[in-house]
DNA sequence: TCAATATCATTTCAAATGCAACGAGTTTGG
DNA sequence: CCAAACTCGTTGCATTTGAAATGATATTGA
């Protein structure tokens, strides 16, 4: 109603993007330095090591990235060699993605990076606090859930490789 | 050290950034139907509200933008007249940029909305949670205040206009 | 004073992005 | 059985993007 005082850095949406992207920025410096890897490589990746062989869909449902998006990701880690396409048995149209070796390695080797930038970040914190963090990500997360305004929430990685192709 | 069971779905820059988008997005669907606004739009439309006439490097300053994108984001605002640009009497340089009564109109619009929506977010947590909330979200850039890697923090539009343009 | 350096806004250019469309394959229903 | 409808992955295309370069103006320092 008061327009006047209405501060952008006390908005919500514009601090969470302003904190999220900033430590983005934080950990893609990190596999970016070391591996050459942007945000979606990073993402299919790391979801690649949960789930096995699984297809570009699933890939798109889980990392909340466009399916363009992943496509032309896993395009350029399969030139680097980090990820491998094969032909499923069964439904011709499927892609079924993989980890090479090199892929394994790679992860052997940032995961290791990313989880201690994490720690770093959540040390600061203390463990009740960082509990009703999330605990509050996840009530806005609901509340969107609930909007038809909003974008639908991506399926989680949670469950694990349920959607394996053979 | 042990990546098997790194998830991403549990990974707080991951999470940080589902949730920072989607909230985004909720927003902008606002604004873009509304009055065809972009985020770059949104935040230098709210920015001058406060700070008055001020440059691009300033907006530039304080809402997180790369230089370029306030450039561009400012030239479409004042083909829509929402902004307009004169030159400041002192350094030839600079660029004063200041609302229309057009461009206050819009806020004027749009601000009452984008608070409906915040509320709509906060109003599912109680105020405790969300002085934790906003307390571990500081908590996490004092940490990246001092980790030389991550890009050093935006300075907020906190201060009133002190940059302003005679 | 005036050359060297710095700052400001814009522009250039190559890469990334997202939507929509496409071709290939599969499922469905009559 | 087969045509319509659907799903999969990719690609076309227009737009956006950010880093670096540019041109214009200011400041500095010898």
């Amino acid at each position: 109603m008061t327009p006047d005082d209405f501060h952008l850095s006390s908005f919500l949406p514009y601090r969470l993007a302003v904190l999220s992207e900033r430590v983005s920025r934080r950990l893609s410096v990190e596999y970016g330095r070391t591996h050459g890897l942007a945000v979606a490589e990073w993402r299919v990746l790391v979801h690649l090591l949960r789930c096995g062989a699984v297809s570009i869909r699933d890939i798109h449902n889980c990392v909340n990235l466009e399916k363009p998006r992943v496509s032309r990701a896993v395009s350029r880690l399969e030139a680097e060699g980090l990820v491998q396409k094969t032909q499923g048995d069964g439904d011709g149209r499927l892609v079924a993605i993989s980890l090479t070796d090199a892929g394994r390695t790679a992860l052997a080797d940032i995961i290791p990076a990313a989880t201690r930038i994490e720690r770093h970040l959540t040390d600061a914190v203390s463990p009740e606090d960082l509990d009703t963090f999330f605990h509050v990500m996840e009530r806005m997360h609901a509340i969107l859930d609930a909007d038809p305004e909003a974008k639908p929430r991506t399926v989680m990685d949670l469950n694990t490789n349920a959607n394996a192709i053979p």
